[in-house]
DNA sequence: GCAAAAGTGTTTCAATTACACCCATGT
DNA sequence: ACATGGGTGTAATTGAAACACTTTTGC
């Protein structure tokens, strides 16, 4: 009785939005509702077999930009899932995880079965992806402490203000603006573009620029 | 014309021996030999294919016991590589990596076609195996300073010399013993266990145990 | 001028580093 | 006694946090 093992890619996508009650920066992913048994009718992460013909994360991209239309600028492996009781069928997971820019995000398109859903309001997904969900927020949260990866959400221009937004909208705390300012401009890769940002009622704000290696 | 995805489990597995040369502690790792194309006569990681039956973990456990005699206290998984360039056939291998303590290790048995390398000297492996390598090394180092798992290697009793010894030998720097010593113990997790080690021809250290939470 | 956010300066506190020095054992 | 690593003390340096204060814009 020989089992075949399905290999299946599928992808967390977060981006900003503001939160429908607090208004608020917050963290938001796109779901697929299931046209198909298990799980008839749930919301899930987006995802397909993988091709022969394909690399994992080529896989990851075009089931992403099939269902939601999204092409993210970051995207990384987050973790393979293959736990024997995950589904009825014995599947195997390899699963991704793409950071959204504000720009790319606008051009997303919710489909009849595509939605986007506040990250940590999500609830009874199909198969384990509340765990899966659950395991890429925090991974999100860790790496934003020591890399770079914030300025996938950001863009490559950007102020330190908007910087400082996402650090608080990802890790849900508030930083104080001088501190934050001076610990960003540490870094060497961060160099002032010696333009300023306008239409503000306040003080134009400087733009930097995240000088690539 | 459907092409069948293989899917297969290999580790990476450390312990710390001797130098052949300075005889200073150092990384050495278990390679298995191949017996059949592609690669034939090559070394390379221990593995096999998964099982419809097995857990992604209980797959590595099992290959790891069946071709080196192994079993790890700790066992991590590292990353799955699926290119499509990597084997002429199309095969997704999910890797681990497990660190053996001394004990274990003098437990590990070297078959015909097993053997121990030192893990910084590892050359000309099947596959894309040396990428692999190195990519555990690196995991292993970055992890090791900010985690607990050193305590994989020296197991749940430990001197605080040991317990240097092996960020020392894996981390490949020199630390001072008395700032390592204060660092090592405002960890809350390491407590004294008021017993000492004997047969040192110096003061006797003081014998330290890991909490377990 | 006033509000509001950008940006600078300064003080305090905690953590890291460097290194001098004492302690307990085997030989 | 003395060599060796275990273990303690302490001053100097660095970095994080707290917060007062100045700057530049729109209205």
């Amino acid at each position: 009785m020989e089992q075949r093992i399905e290999l299946a890619v599928s992808t967390v996508s977060f981006a900003l939005r503001p939160h429908p009650t607090s208004g608020r920066p917050t963290l938001w992913l796109p779901l697929v509702k299931r046209i198909r048994e298990p799980y008839l009718g749930r919301w899930a992460l987006p995802g397909g077999p993988l091709q022969p013909h394909e690399d994992l994360d080529a896989s990851a991209r075009h089931s992403l930009a099939r269902t939601t239309g999204l092409e993210p600028a970051h995207l990384e492996q987050l973790y393979s899932f293959g736990g024997i009781d995950r589904s009825p069928d014995r599947v195997v997971s390899i699963v991704y995880w793409a950071l959204v820019r504000a720009d790319e995000d606008a051009r997303a398109i919710d489909g009849e079965n595509v939605e986007w859903f506040v990250a940590d309001e999500v609830r009874a997904l199909a198969f384990d992806h509340n765990a899966i969900v659950d395991y890429a927020l925090r991974r999100l949260r860790a790496k934003l402490t020591y890399s770079d990866i914030a300025h996938a959400f950001t863009g490559d221009e950007f102020t330190i203000a908007q910087l400082r937004e996402v650090h608080e909208a990802v890790r849900q705390l508030s930083l104080d603006p001088a501190n934050f300012r001076r610990q960003a401009l540490a870094n060497p890769r961060i160099v002032a573009t010696g333009r300023h940002l306008g239409g503000t009622s306040h003080r134009p704000p400087a733009i930097y620029r995240l000088e690539r290696p």
